[in-house]
DNA sequence: CGGCAAACCTGCGAGC
DNA sequence: TGCTCGCAGGTTTGCC
């Protein structure tokens, strides 16, 4: 599910009703999702008041009074999503549950269990194994066309897989880096080595645009996402051509009935579209 | 080291 | 209706 806009929009609405208040029960509902969770994690969180919460790539982060922090991924499926009351008994993939001193009620709902939550100390959260490698948030200023350049010089890999690559800039995933290629007019298929250069200066304000779009719009929602609110984000309905094989580019004139429109490969595992008019 | 396929786990839609 | 297959927003592991 959830890339960079998904996970900023959850942010945004876990924020304002964690931040500053305590957290009066934190309940774990199994042993942990894809690792375990860390040893005494809710009895270190609870009765502990939240001062932060921000995103770092795909990840949440959220900050406690007494020094430690959790760091939570959602993977391919979670959600968090925040209810003002018990809604009846836990749903089966309800792992955690947050209940605030104001009685704002957090789930973590993740079917497929890709996703995280571990503690560590707020001070060790820059060589956390997690996100020591990360590279540059794509919208802060040091995403730079030069960077992202020496990012992808010398990788013979396509620019599909590079871009896909948290350690060269953080996250972006399939939508996100498929959309963007797109508004670029890069073909998915070119080494990453020759996009560094002219291909940089387009790419890094496409990618830059592509995500502010679709924060604006709450992220997108295929199937599992919503926001913490419960709403749907609305982006997959201004997609240029992911999951759009076969229908009309709209960036070119042509008739898919005769050109086949946009295309879809497989690139390590994963689907790709793209207009090979377009996308050079 | 670099790059790719497979694995992790569940749910859903398509097709038979 | 019900089964099987393919596919899904991510990351890690293991193999060449």
């Amino acid at each position: 599910m959830p890339e960079l806009p998904e996970v900023e929009t959850v942010c945004r609405g876990l924020a304002p009703r964690l931040v500053g208040r305590r957290l009066a029960r934190v309940e774990l509902r199994r042993q942990g999702l894809r690792v375990p969770f860390t040893p005494g994690m809710a009895e270190r969180l609870s009765g502990r008041s939240v001062t932060a919460l921000w995103r770092r790539a795909k990840y949440i982060v959220m900050c406690m009074e007494d020094g430690a922090a959790a760091i939570i991924h959602l993977g391919m499926s979670g959600r968090m999503v925040i209810t003002e009351s018990p809604a009846g008994a836990p749903g089966r993939h309800d792992h955690v549950i947050l209940t605030t001193d104001d009685g704002a009620i957090v789930t973590f709902n993740d079917a497929r269990r890709f996703g995280v939550m571990v503690l560590c100390e707020e001070r060790d959260l820059t060589t956390h194994p997690l996100l020591a490698g990360l590279g540059p948030e794509p919208l802060s200023d040091d995403f730079t066309p030069a960077l992202l350049s020496a990012r992808l010089a010398r990788k013979i890999t396509p620019i599909k897989a590079a871009l896909l690559d948290q350690t060269v800039v953080a996250g972006l995933g399939n939508i996100y880096v498929v959309e963007a290629l797109f508004q670029a007019g890069i073909s998915p298929l070119r080494s990453a080595a020759s996009v560094a250069g002219a291909g940089a200066e387009l790419l890094v304000p496409a990618i830059r645009r592509v995500l502010q779009a679709a924060i604006a719009a709450g992220g997108s929602s295929l199937r599992d996402y919503v926001q913490a609110s419960g709403e749907l984000g609305y982006f997959q309905h201004s997609f240029a051509v992911y999951g759009r094989e076969g229908l009309a580019c709209p960036g070119c004139s042509c008739d898919p009935a005769v050109t086949g429109g946009i295309e879809r490969l497989v690139q390590s595992n994963r689907s790709s579209w793209w207009c090979p008019r377009k996308q050079g």
